[in-house]
DNA sequence: GCGCTTATCGCAC
DNA sequence: GTGCGATAAGCGC
């Protein structure tokens, strides 16, 4: 990761970047904006979260809009204060679930890229 | 209606 | 080269 990451991985993290508070996008979202079907791939990048505090992986959640892994998987204190802040952008949470998802879920575009 | 399994892609070691 | 990983969708019962 010390040169050219790859680009895949590049357009994971401005794509996740681009989510404004108060907003959320799912992995599916992100394997459209990049037009392939990798879910999980794009969650195997986030994981690896080069840029932590740049990445708001929290603000991405489960097609379903059921926060995922994050901290969570690991940390469920943490995944509930996610939440909660969330919460206080604009991001009904409710049980680890994105309550008003059809309201805050944010979609990306092919000029996106 | 609910649950489990399978398919898919990329990254890291 | 192999394994794993934050999912999604489909099919079955």
């Amino acid at each position: 990761m010390t040169k050219a990451p790859s680009n895949f991985a590049k357009q994971v993290y401005a794509l996740t970047k681009q989510v404004p508070a108060g907003q959320v996008t799912t992995y599916k979202a992100l394997a459209q904006a990049l037009g392939t079907k990798a879910y999980r791939a794009i969650g195997q990048v986030l994981r690896c979260n080069p840029q932590a505090p740049i990445i708001p992986c929290h603000r991405v959640v489960a097609s379903n809009g059921l926060l995922h892994g994050f901290n969570g998987s690991q940390s469920q204190p943490a995944l509930t204060k996610k939440a909660n802040l969330l919460k206080k952008e604009g991001v009904r949470v409710q049980n680890n679930r994105i309550v008003n998802l059809n309201s805050v879920l944010f979609t990306f575009t092919r000029q996106s890229l």
